[in-house]
DNA sequence: ACATTTGTATGTTTTACAGCACATTGCTTA
DNA sequence: TAAGCAATGTGCTGTAAAACATACAAATGT
């Protein structure tokens, strides 16, 4: 996908804005690739822009207690990166790295509020889009905390599946992670994201082939999740 | 406070409305007296307009794993509350609970998406607001899974401060919780908050009496918090 | 004034999980 | 094609914090 054709699919936020509109976008925004690995922004960058994905997977991190890191959100394309930071005038308090060779589109900020100015359907969009996100953190801020590993686990395993969905044999989770990536998503040491992963396939809940992850039974897997 | 006041005052996010904005404020807003304990919407409840504390404290929690609550906000006067569910179009995710006698203030949803069509800096406010607020969960995740119970409760100790305030004499916190609240504002059971609140007070890092805090030790305070 | 509930305090036991060491496998890249 | 290194897998050990138990003080209601 190009920064164009992300400005007119109708899954993004722009779908709102009027064909004019569109054009200013069209004009004002520029691209850049990364190859897998690099780091798109870096917490404590002042944010220069919107961004967001045209191609590609991102996964967004904190720098926590001794540098250990944990995973806030996961990114796909057609959605922003780093807005946060952006629109709460702050630095960026997140990193960002690509996951996958990935494709970054940006307007520069002035170019977004001129938008969000004469458009108060974009506005809203972006209202909605927090107010989503915000449920989403908060919710996982009790469950990382309450949950045991496999509660966990389970859960970040389902939350993958719904972000980036299936491939095409309806099983395999359409994301390769590294064990570490995993653990860094689930509040666990990378050991026990292993161990755990490993016990899951055991009980025959998902089957593991290298990275490749399949939830072969997704009813057992919610239940783990919602037993904690 | 009454909720007039609230309008004008220059703390809110109605500073950037127009005074006929403000008239249509308040002629459409209704005000509701809730006694300390009662609760102001239930986890699940559909919203019905747009909240804000006149007087009062309300804390916001989630029920977790084997009815455990989290507390995920503390507001005070001129804050919103409830908006989080409204503006993402869902049910309440969370429960608010006035932790003593409050005023709360209400106008109705068509109200506000009126105002915010018409008021580009007005969405702006809500835009910044939201931002702000997801970073705060953002930190409070990591935080909460990471730092021990130590650096978790001197966190919270200067959050309240930081959200409240202190009395006159400048030292102890403006706000009464039980040591339940405390506990599930800090992620760890009500044994550990009295453990650990007696330990911090027998380092002369705070002074207990009753629900009474009285922080003497700030940057030490401050070192716990960073620790972990 | 009494009983009953609720909150606070503290000691003991149990366990989930981190931390570490080490073995093994699978990619790079030279 | 080997060497080197990162990623993965597994067992062992220590410990932070939950769970449990009990005592007492302070509200609350009757």
């Amino acid at each position: 996908m190009t920064c164009e054709e992300c400005i007119d699919n109708k899954m993004s936020v722009f779908s709102v804005l009027s064909p004019e509109e569109k054009d200013l976008l069209r004009k004002n925004n520029s691209s850049h690739h990364y190859k897998k690995g690099e780091i798109i922004f870096k917490e404590g960058d002042k944010p220069t822009g919107l961004l967001w994905i045209a191609e590609g997977k991102v996964k967004i991190f904190k720098e926590g207690v001794g540098g250990r890191e944990q995973i806030v959100r996961m990114a796909k394309p057609v959605g922003f990166i780093g807005y946060r930071a952006l629109f709460a005038e702050e630095h960026h308090s997140a990193t960002a790295v690509a996951i996958e060779d990935s494709d970054i589109c940006t307007i520069e900020k002035e170019t977004i509020y001129k938008l969000l100015r004469s458009n108060a359907e974009l506005c809203l969009s972006i209202i909605k889009a927090f107010a989503t996100e915000l449920g989403f953190s908060n919710n996982r801020t009790v469950t990382l905390t309450q949950k045991h590993i496999r509660g966990r686990l389970a859960e970040s395993l389902i939350f993958l599946k719904d972000t980036y969905g299936f491939e095409d044999d309806n099983s395999t989770i359409k994301i390769y992670l590294s064990r570490e990536d995993i653990a860094n998503l689930s509040n666990m040491t990378t050991s026990n994201a292993i161990r755990t992963l490993s016990t899951f396939a055991s009980e025959d809940v998902i089957g593991i082939d290298g990275r490749k992850i399949r939830i072969q039974d997704l009813q057992k897997l919610e239940r783990i999740s919602e037993l904690g």
